[in-house]
DNA sequence: TTGTAATATCCTGTTTTCCAGATATGTTAC
DNA sequence: GTAACATATCTGGAAAACAGGATATTACAA
């Protein structure tokens, strides 16, 4: 069988999944599915110190998953990419199978649970 | 705005998105997509080192999204885990305005572009 | 201007993940 | 049994990603 080109750019795409790949910043993109929100009520809702959800917006603005705006001393968040919503609840449906697997298993490399 | 408990497992769901966000073990996906294939065409097919592909394999296997079969001194892999395709399209999708930025964004941390 | 609130960035150490290559396991053929 | 083939695992090393905390920036108020 000879190599096969991908049928997509796998490298953008495994990165898009990458961005997705933090629980922090699921737990963002989901919180701006209900709406925009200032990084104040970001790091209340996410409980975490405010640098931390800082850089995670910051990834999150960089790859274009989310628009800031800044609005006197704050700045506003809001998705800007669409079907992410979609993404998310296909990904969570898919994943139920082995919810418990992925849950127990720390690690990617070796040393498999 | 007083922490909020996540929709879904987030834990869970971030491991999902970091199994796809590896360009080979999307690749692996897509080729199995297409049915069943041998270590050897999987190999062949993504053109890298056979003990990298094993890892890979074994990553997507211990991790629930294929299922391996022995056929003599062969072994035969096969996808188990429905909707991922269903997520793979709609990333790829939702991803396509982005995909430049992506594709250059090197690294998740600082040094961003 | 000085202070304070809101947010962003920088610095450092640690963990996770990946790669490369060597080697082990299992299967069939001779 | 031994050789050849197919696949899996192990080892070490490099790099990416993350956490924690200090510090810088911006805007507003007194």
């Amino acid at each position: 069988m000879l190599p096969v080109a991908p049928t997509v750019d796998t490298t953008a795409l495994a990165r898009f999944f990458r961005v997705l790949g933090d629980p922090t910043r699921l737990r963002i993109l989901e919180l701006l599915q209900g709406g925009e929100r200032t990084v104040g009520e970001i790091v209340a809702a996410v409980g975490q110190p405010q640098p931390r959800v800082s850089t995670h917006l910051a990834c999150l603005r960089h790859c274009g998953f989310v628009t800031a705006e800044r609005r006197g001393r704050e700045v506003v968040y809001r998705p800007v990419l669409e079907g992410v919503e979609e993404v998310l609840a296909r990904a969570a449906r898919a994943m139920a199978p082995v919810g418990e697997r992925l849950a127990t298993c720390t690690r990617i490399g070796p040393e498999w649970v």
